[in-house]
DNA sequence: GCGATCAGTT
DNA sequence: CACAACTGATCGC
């Protein structure tokens, strides 16, 4: 495989602009001084004024950022040279998935553009850019599989990121997976066979066991050493999102530093990560979920111990409920953890669940799992199980073992300013013996949590990996951090 | 019938 | 109300 990225990716590009994004010229990139408070929306012509061409493109499209390659007749830059011109989309309807015969008024000639279309810009800027992408892509008759957004790719290597449902990429040859979520492995399955798969053993064992991913290409990584792949430093630090999700520190030949955060939830006890303190990071990935100060919630501490005491006030005064908590394949295994904990009772889950929370390896866990439901009255159930209707068929299937349904929605993150600080204004749905309570047990970060964490790292370049979709998030972003990283 | 992708759900 | 993270439906072969 050809390895140098030199004629048509980002590695090349040493400069990133404040917002982390290459910059292909020495465009003026000076501060134009905003402060964000609250929910102030910045203009996107604003952002754009002080930035390089392709940040211009990155905020004012969507999010296929791979295809950008530099312009024809550009010269490959020599050493210690800036290229000099700017970048360009080798076909900007392509890329957008607009074709043809797309429905869209003006946008008639699927021709390669030189320069970007300020019509069709401003239908991606003014919010469409994502429907537009999607629905184009399928328009043309046959959807085409988009390529690997620039943000999965770290520059100076052959490495990706959660970069899985690309099929081959370019000049990858190393593919970390940071966790084991649908969102990040999706691609995944026994037909892979586009590169060696890096990541913790207990995503490895999920790979192999759920996915049936052939182990030649999985390789695991133990958590907090360091790692040599294609001469370059990497470490995996436990991210405190689920089991098995890691952070992944790269260090180059070139004495540069990368961090990737997958996704996390950030916490003080980072800061004292050695690889994290002792490392000045130049570019930070950063999981952006809940990147805007309305998202704020309580530890998960404060959580579980509110879950705790509403299950024993209720069984205090129904005793026999039986206790219900919702889950995706992994995370918030804690929520049933404490309350098994509480109550001395074991922890029924159906034989799916249980073979992967089996495979986690952790004894503690294992030890009070339960095969019959009869056996516990705490009972995880999928997500998607927990609303009245189905819990109330539930209920019924055990009628004479139980009379209520006590159950607990753990979810990122519930829309109300209140609960944010005060767990107990919490008021569940109850509908005859059913009772849901949602609470906010979150595996992301907080705004205030990410405030910290990146004050803390100071890097000199955020890339957001979440809600960057759309050019007024990250316009928005772009902004905190700034401000964050304002000496 | 199967895997990939999209649309819908909580 | 927003999210993450599915899950089920549809598509192309």
């Amino acid at each position: 495989m050809k390895m140098d990225f030199d004629e048509d990716d980002l590695s090349s590009f040493t400069d990133l602009d404040d917002n982390g994004f290459p910059v292909s010229s020495s465009v003026d990139v000076e501060s134009h001084g905003e402060e964000v408070e609250g929910e102030m929306s910045l203009p996107v012509g604003d952002v754009c004024s002080s930035t390089s061409d392709f940040a211009i493109d990155f905020y004012l499209s969507g999010t296929n950022w791979s295809e950008l390659v530099r312009d024809e007749g550009d010269e490959v830059p020599k050493n210690g040279e800036k290229v000099k011109k700017a970048l360009v989309q080798r076909d900007l309807f392509q890329v957008w998935g607009i074709s043809k015969s797309s429905k869209r008024p003006g946008v008639s000639n699927p021709s390669t553009p030189k320069k970007r279309q300020r019509s069709v810009i401003d239908d991606f800027a003014s919010g469409s850019a994502l429907v537009g992408e999607r629905k184009g892509a399928e328009c043309n008759g046959r959807s085409r599989p988009h390529s690997c957004p620039f943000y999965k790719k770290i520059p100076g290597t052959s490495f990706t990121v959660d970069a899985f449902r690309y099929g081959a990429i370019d000049e990858c040859s190393s593919y970390f997976l940071s966790h084991f979520h649908y969102d990040h492995y999706g691609g995944l399955s026994k037909k892979w066979s586009h590169g060696n798969i890096y990541c913790t053993d207990l995503t490895a064992r999920l790979l192999r066991s759920c996915l049936s991913v052939n182990p030649q290409y999985i390789f695991p990584l133990e958590i907090n050493a360091e790692h040599v792949i294609e001469d370059i430093k990497v470490t995996l630090l436990e991210a405190n999102h689920c089991p098995g999700a890691a952070l992944i520190l790269f260090r180059l030949k070139d004495g540069k530093c990368y961090l990737h955060t997958g996704d996390f939830r950030a916490s003080k006890s980072m800061q004292l990560y050695p690889s994290l303190a002792n490392h000045h990071i130049n570019l930070l990935y950063l999981d952006t979920t809940y990147c805007n100060p309305k998202y704020s919630f309580p530890s998960k501490d404060d959580v579980l111990a509110f879950v705790v005491r509403t299950t024993l006030k209720f069984l205090s005064k129904q005793p026999k409920s039986l206790i219900v908590v919702g889950a995706y394949s992994i995370g918030k295994e804690p929520v049933y953890l404490a309350i098994s904990q509480a109550l001395g009772v074991p922890i029924y889950a159906n034989a799916s669940r249980r073979k992967i929370l089996q495979s986690f390896g952790w004894p503690d866990l294992s030890k009070k799992l339960c095969s019959c439901t009869e056996s516990s009255p705490l009972h995880v159930l999928p997500l998607s199980c927990l609303r009245y209707e189905n819990l109330k068929e539930y209920l019924k299937t055990c009628k004479q073992q139980f009379q209520t349904v006590l159950a607990f929605r753990p979810t990122g993150w519930t829309y109300s300013e209140r609960t944010a600080s005060h767990l107990d204004l919490i008021r569940p749905v109850i509908k005859g013996d059913v009772t849901i309570y949602g609470v906010p047990y979150s595996e992301h970060s907080s705004f205030t949590e990410l405030r910290e964490f990146v004050k803390f790292l100071k890097p000199e370049k955020i890339i957001p990996t979440v809600n960057a979709g759309n050019a007024a998030n990250r316009a928005r972003m772009q902004s905190y951090f700034k401000e964050w990283l304002k000496v």
